[in-house]
DNA sequence: TCTAAGGGCTCCTGTTAGGGTAGAGTCAAC
DNA sequence: GTTGACTCTACCCTAACAGGAGCCCTTAGA
């Protein structure tokens, strides 16, 4: 499948000028070109303009770009790298968004505010993206592997939790709000009198069971969104009991 | 207190170029000028670079800055939109990211990405800027009140570190509050960025270690008393989600 | 088969937001 | 009263495109 100038230009939201350009400076070459001169990109050309595309989102020269994805063709260090850069970017942001929100209170106050905290978070980010930039190695050795691997969540398939389950909630859900301690005698004894109640109407569980019914819960929408209406972390706070209550118990 | 072209631009982390273009085309104005010729600013003119640095950020061409700020005196309710105009350049970001881990996630799948979903996120915020300008009545209207009140938390006080710690559990507590998945894309982002942060104060920090100090908060009362203040259950909430960011990264 | 609409190409100039020097005046301290 | 840091204007340079002129290519429809 072979593109035209517009339809890349539609595609990835940049002006036929832009592409132009970007061939001018030999940026980004159309694989082929036809007979009547006109500029044909594929999919390799594709992808390497969205890496361009997140570069100039953090207002990398053009020539620079071109040296980092000349110098590094692998796409997924490239990629790793970005959304590191990324991340710092929003960290600009987040340190900017404080500035303001200090000269919002400031000037609602009519306090005068500390000059050097008037420009907090202005001038630092280029410094830093010189140094994660160099850095492309270390970060490569670090993230790569890291981030590429993705997990299937392994959910355990467990049979549905009885009705009456509802009590044992609302005093966990107690527990919770008066904040006792996960790992407290109380709400140990409840959880295990809980299971006991369970293995008596013939729902065979143990603590181990349990915790994994608990971490189930804590994937599936249902239920997750079912105990987590009765009390804001709920579901996390009987996750973590009865791990502990299950690591206890081996 | 008056301030020369250097001291600005040690303060604001700009050039002495920058300032006299400022001057040349009328954005900035030196409040006096010298026997000598030299450029002097004063407090109106600190606020007012801030502001200007602020839209910058934003790539507002420098002519639509002069218009705004002539136009709209009022620094509260620009200072309020700039804060709006700062959260959608971070969800941009945040839907860059997105499109970076689905890039990320077919490179390694070695699948086809779809040609649109490789985009998202590139174009749209040019007019969502434009739209977002256009209302800045409304907006003035809707957020200045709104924006203004302020936690009573003494920010100023805190240093850099604590604050990226507070913001960051303020949006864990509102991510636990607004029933997001502990292993939805936007905590584990959410996660992974502070401990980049951590690692820039200094503070040497991997997923695996961050998830053993989420663990320790749990178990010390301190920290989970302070944590559990904030947000019913966001120690526990806190916990999970490291700790499966963390297997993630293994 | 002709034609008009819609792309596409190159070449040239324009714009924005400054950067880099030069050459000369200025300030402040020892 | 001289030295070194600072400042001024003036002029030219750069990056990353944008706009337009003038001309070519392609394809659907009369």
């Amino acid at each position: 499948m072979l593109y035209t100038v517009k339809e890349i230009s539609e595609l990835a939201k940049v002006t036929v000028k832009t592409m132009h350009h970007y061939h001018r400076i030999g940026l980004l070459l159309p694989c082929c070109v036809s007979d009547a001169g006109y500029r044909l990109y594929g999919e390799k050309e594709l992808e390497r303009l969205q890496q361009i595309l997140f570069y100039r989102e953090l207002d990398f020269p053009l020539k620079e770009i071109k040296k980092l994805l000349d110098g590094e063709p692998e796409r997924l260090s490239i990629l790793a790298c970005q959304k590191q850069l990324l991340f710092s970017r929003m960290q600009r942001l987040e340190r900017l968004v404080q500035t303001i929100d200090e000269s919002i209170r400031c000037t609602a106050e009519g306090v005068m505010m500390d000059k050097k905290a008037m420009f907090n978070g202005f001038g630092t980010e280029q410094e830093w993206k010189e140094a994660l930039s160099e850095q492309t190695q270390y970060l490569k050795a670090k993230y790569n592997y890291d981030l590429i691997e993705e997990n299937p969540i392994d959910v355990a398939s467990m049979n549905q939790s009885a009705q009456d389950a509802m009590h044992f909630m609302v005093r966990m859900a107690n527990a919770l709000r008066e904040g006792v301690r996960f790992d407290d005698q109380k709400v140990q004894n409840l959880i295990e009198r809980h299971i006991h109640s369970l293995n008596k109407q013939g729902h065979v569980t143990t603590a181990a069971s349990f915790a994994a019914q608990a971490k189930f819960f804590l994937h599936d929408e249902f239920h997750r969104n079912m105990l987590e209406a009765q009390q804001t972390g709920l579901s996390y706070y009987l996750y973590v009991a009865a791990e502990d209550l299950a690591t206890k118990k081996v």
